[in-house]
DNA sequence: TATGAATGAGCTTTCATTCAT
DNA sequence: TATGAATGAAAGCTCATTCAT
């Protein structure tokens, strides 16, 4: 029992090393050594844990996207609305994009470069099902426009990757007001005007 | 005359190779001489035209930025109402991510990454100017929403970096009717609704 | 205890391959990559025991000095007088430039050449106070011409620099009747004259 | 006559940043572009006037070797007696050590490295003849002890170069008075006591 | 004679990975 | 399980030398 704690401690250890590492360097800037010595462990010990550098970054990539779908989805039911439904997800992600800004900024650098392999990545997208099936929902009831997810999550979703980023590049702040404003242009977006 | 044309045509020749390259393998996963190999010069040749391969990339990511803004902006005219102006500069960025897809994607994968220094990035980002002037211009008449030019910018034309990704990875296909959706979704975000 | 050793070894074996090849080349025509195999170890493994090119050589001085210094005094005794202290510790400097000729030429590259850093070479002169304390006693008995220590130091010990070399050269051979007639020269040129 | 004037102008040029850039860095931490740019030539024009670089190295040590020489012996005459003959070069010598401490330092790293080649180092001291002939009269004359002519070099001349070299580390000030103790304690060394 | 552009070979150093313990 | 020492391979970069002009 201990022992596995210990186990998992490690692993956990040489993940969030991983994402701060990266952040800061990139991946290929970051060697293997430094994330140990962050991680407190020996080089070898990666070893133990991940096949190699490619299986580590592949893993955090997935572990990182996991959180952050569990995170989303964490308050929305079923049962609510459309609408609500909709708000409630897009606040938990703005919510995750800007409070967990290590992680996203993970996720960004992972999804505009060839640091990923395939597999992982469609691993990673899995677990938006739920949002995609409040989608089929509101297109279904004719809330929301009858396009493609992709466009759906371009215009809705994806634009707080980019929010995050100018913000953590010190370019602006993202208060409440910007909050709102930047969830009515995503609302915007994808509902069906009347 | 003819040696200036071919020091022009060496310097070419390495920044298309740099943006093939990268985009294919990333910044650190491609050596300096991969690129050279790709312009048919030697490596050495490389730094009789950069100082070394940071500089080498940050050229480049200034050269492909100014095509960029060349060609979104090329059938611009400030004469043109708010709505056709934005219409034009839309309709050119999304042609210009959707077609010159190796230097969209390089672009993305230079906003997303820490490879790119902080003045090159702060100089690439200059000529957007007539894109702000024309925002400015919609608020003023009451036309686009009065927010942060920040978010109108994430909502209205960064989702067309994603757009231009996924589809390069085979998820879905940009055609005409797509591209009208995705303009409405543009528009939408922005506009003020009467 | 064993592993210790063996570093120990190591470290020996990339000191000792330093000196030959330096000697042979000179620092800057001597690859990092033939010194490791000189010292059967990998490029890399230089690296663990030292920074980089410059501490390697650094080091090699220090060690090579003090090596120097300590079979200089080795035989000496304060208690001894001027004359015979010195002569015991110039016959034992004339034994090592002669015996230990790849220690001594190192040292004769590294003092007239931009080679070694200031830090180190100060390091390396701290050892030779006992043959400064016996001049000074030297000069307060009368014996020693009250002259500067590097006046001293230039006729008495640093003509032995340039016989090591020339002997090294094949020009000439120092048996017993030449280190006789050397040490009568180094004498002759630092003693009063009654 | 002008264009011949120009072409020994570019290798004085040559020469001298060769001498100076030696002196400050090494022979082989020197390249041999900035030779070039230090003597306003292009680097292809040094294989106009040198074979490579060991051949521009070579000629410039023995440039440097025969103006020391010259300078050394311009004002002795053969008529003089072996103690004015003694004093008269000595003196020379250590005014050119002194003064052109460009030439000195470069002869002090040439002597002490394996950066000249043995044909040019034998060149280099042909020209110390009347030296070793004023030597040989003073042996003959009883005047001067019957020891090997390198004794009497390392002894009476050499020792200069040390002088010159800690004098240019700043370690000490050679005025008037040390470089009388200098000529005392060299001659001292190998004049024959009576 | 003189050059600037070009380069192949080789340098120092780093790093993902392994191995003896 | 855990490690620190070790390394082969490869990276970025430099430089003596050549060549087209």
């Amino acid at each position: 029992m201990a022992a596995l704690q210990k186990s998992i401690d490690k692993r956990n250890a040489l993940i969030e090393a991983t994402i701060e590492l990266v952040n800061n360097d990139g991946f290929h800037a970051t060697p293997m050594s430094k994330i140990a010595k962050m991680a407190n462990v020996s080089p070898a010990t990666i070893y133990l844990y991940f096949d190699n550098k490619q299986d580590l970054v592949n893993k955090t990539y997935i572990e990182v996207k996991s959180r952050y779908t569990a995170y989303a989805f964490e308050t929305y039911r079923e049962t609510m609305s459309v609408e609500e439904g909709f708000e409630v997800i897009w606040k938990r992600i703005a919510d995750f994009k800007l409070k967990e800004v290590a992680d996203a900024m993970f996720l960004a650098q992972c999804d505009n470069t060839p640091m990923i392999d395939e597999p992982s990545r469609r691993e990673g997208i899995k677990h938006l099902q739920p949002l995609l099936d409040l989608w089929a929902r509101g297109k279904a009831e004719g809330i929301i426009k009858p396009i493609s997810d992709y466009l759906l999550y371009a215009y809705s979703i994806n634009p707080l990757s980019f929010l995050m980023l100018v913000e953590n590049r010190g370019a602006i702040k993202i208060g409440p007001q910007e909050l709102e404003e930047a969830f009515q242009a995503a609302w915007s977006s994808i509902k069906i005007n009347r």
